[in-house]
DNA sequence: TATTGTTATACTCTATAACTATA
DNA sequence: TATAGTTATAGAGTATAACAATA
């Protein structure tokens, strides 16, 4: 019997949620990954846009905002940040003079690799804790949501 | 090939890991929750302290504060907003004069029941996309998780 | 008129620490 | 001295909207 003060009235507790499950792992994870990258002097959501920039040499603010999920004045805020680290530079559009092109400078590109593997690291850590089955039957679940519920932006918080 | 502008180095992408499929699912069931109880006014760490409080009658800030993971302060901060909506009420501990006993008023006690549900639906909603035998699975794995790695604090965000 | 991007405002959550009252 | 709680400050993320420049 659970202990209420209403003991009438059964009531799911928070752990009775898959959703509490999955945050608590969740969380954990992510914040142990911002742990090991702000050494770097990054945040996860910098480490999320300039993963993206390695990939397009550069990207338009808005393109980004979709990618990520983000709105463009979250996007501007971010990229100050990395604007005044040096990690990614800023320029005019040549044929459309209201755009931006966002690109990575040397020293963004040499830092990607490293937050990559502190990134391959983490997730080690973590997942290690299940067996090699279970890894992949854990990610065929996780992605079977995603695709059901149509989910596409990167999860940066 | 990756696409990059060195080809050379193998990089992991952001979906090689885990944690981003974790993510991703986590914050879509957790936006949707807190969007299902805006309609209540209360956010979801005002959830989860109300939940709390249905099962303790009173319990001191300090103790909430190391039931939900967070500091002091940030329980204070809760406090104050769950105060203003008269959902919560503070006494002082007649014991200890230093202390506070924080409980439900009858308008918390009452909406309580009306979160849990709405926490119901969401949970249903969002995991009802794997099968039964999916569902169990993944709480499995979620658990095994938490177990090994021994995750207690109630995730908030 | 619509779009690109910046800037401003506000709110939530987090973290640290200063501060008070009491033990 | 240590503890309970509040308050202050700051940073990160989110959301909305006002705004300037350009299409």
């Amino acid at each position: 019997m659970p202990v209420t003060s209403d003991p009438g009235i059964a009531l799911s507790a928070l752990h009775d949620h898959l959703g509490y499950w999955m945050r608590l792992v969740s969380n954990a994870v992510s914040h142990g990954f911002a742990r090991s990258i702000e050494g770097q002097g990054v945040t996860v959501a910098e480490w999320v846009l300039l993963r993206m920039l390695f990939d397009q040499e550069s990207a338009a603010p808005s393109h980004l905002a979709k990618q990520m999920g983000m709105t463009k004045g979250a996007i501007s805020k971010l990229s100050d940040r990395l604007l005044d680290k040096h990690l990614i530079a800023r320029a005019a559009d040549t044929a459309d003079r209201r755009a931006h092109r966002l690109a990575l400078t040397a020293a963004g590109r040499a830092l990607v690799p490293k937050l990559a593997a502190l990134a391959d690291e983490n997730d080690s850590r973590f997942f290690k804790a299940l067996g090699p089955e279970d890894q992949v039957r854990l990610g065929n679940l996780l992605r079977a949501m995603a695709e059901a519920h149509g989910l596409r932006n990167t999860p940066l918080s």
